[in-house]
DNA sequence: TGTACATCAGTGAACGCGCGTTCACTGATGTAC
DNA sequence: TGTACATCAGTGAACGCGCGTTCACTGATGTAC
């Protein structure tokens, strides 16, 4: 029945702790993934992660896979909404706002699962990893590589200056996030908060 | 002789703390601003740090600040690096990309800093306060802001687009930085690093 | 089909850890008379 | 100038805390004969 053979008593113990551990993260961020608080979460004893996880480490890790997981999903929607039909230069200078929009937009309404996902060093080094995918089976930062790579297509971004754009374009929206998150900016209205982010990405598509 | 009395014994022990503060958070961030370890390497017994900081969190935020004079500092250095005499247009925005240059390369010689100044909430909320300022009497985001009054007085920056643009240049350089720093960007050499950082300011000049 | 056995996901108890913080105190200094 | 006193920056010992992790174990399940 199961993809694997079906576990012994809880039935899928590793996917329960990752799953209180996101819950976990959305309220406190990464450091709040505490492996005894999981555990008892999931109605089990301590040691009984050790069976899936070799470390708190690693099951920091596969919550922000989870939460990256999360955020492609978000851009996903905003993705999604892009009305068909456009010519291939909108299309594709739409995309990349896309990825913008839902990348904040998520900073915003998930703080906490938004830091698991970008302030895990260990877990961010391999920034492609299918558990890291949204519903399009694509990690945040593949769909920006993808929106970016549409823009050439459409000659609305000059080739040369394809590579590192993905570097300029993330910095820029997550240096937005970082400081509305927990930086200066933390009390912006939404409303405010979501025009400087409307301007930024301008600001990227522009000086691109 | 001292500006305050002389202080019992140790001399200055309120400094003296921050100064092993900003050791630790140098060696491993703002959680490594351990308040024990602190006192530890003043010569002083734990509970001394009481009659100096109500809370860790005080003795942390006072390191964030200490912090932030130093990143100050360090843009200071590049600021004064423009050749007297330039136009002033150019003048202007030679010290954009000063402040810029000041920003990530602090963040990659003292990443532990970095992070001390500037992913401790609480101690951002008020961005200018004079123990964030440099040796120039301004703190990080009063030399940003005053590179993007140069600007607009050069006429480089339209006037109507100044409100909010320190916002936006400032997420560009933050969100590199951090994604250097314990991103997947982690593992760039220093001079391609330096030359993203480039690309990015001229992004930011371009897209302003 | 029934039985013996190996597997291994879970238990329960305990550990050492360093932390932040509080308590009652001491004793050098500055100050008032 | 000398003396009594108040101040308050420091001491020393102790606390409770929850954490991650290790240990020896148990007992339901899957499997081989």
């Amino acid at each position: 029945m199961s993809r694997t053979r079906s576990t012994y008593r809880h039935g899928d113990l590793r996917q329960a702790l990752i799953e209180t551990g996101v819950e976990l993260a959305r309220e406190g961020g990464p450091a709040a993934v505490v492996l005894r608080e999981a555990t008892r979460r999931a109605g089990v004893s301590p040691n009984a992660a050790y069976r899936h996880f070799s470390d708190r480490a690693e099951l920091v890790d596969a919550v922000s896979s989870a939460a990256q997981a999360r955020v492609a999903a978000a851009i996903d929607l905003e993705w999604q909404a892009i009305p068909a039909g456009l010519p291939p230069a909108d299309t594709a200078r739409a995309r990349l706002r896309a990825v913008g929009r839902g990348y904040l937009r998520f900073a915003r309404d998930e703080p906490g699962l938004f830091r698991a996902a970008f302030s895990v060093p260990a877990d961010m080094r391999d920034a492609f990893s299918a558990d890291k995918a949204g519903p399009g089976g694509k990690s945040p930062f593949e769909l920006l590589a993808t929106a970016l790579d549409d823009m050439v297509d459409a000659g609305v971004l000059p080739p040369e200056r394809r590579p590192a754009a993905e570097i300029l374009a993330w910095s820029a929206v997550h240096g937005l996030a970082m400081l509305v998150l927990e930086g200066p900016l933390r009390d912006l209205d939404a409303e405010t908060a979501a025009a400087v982010g409307q301007r930024l990405i301008e600001m990227v598509q522009k000086g691109l």
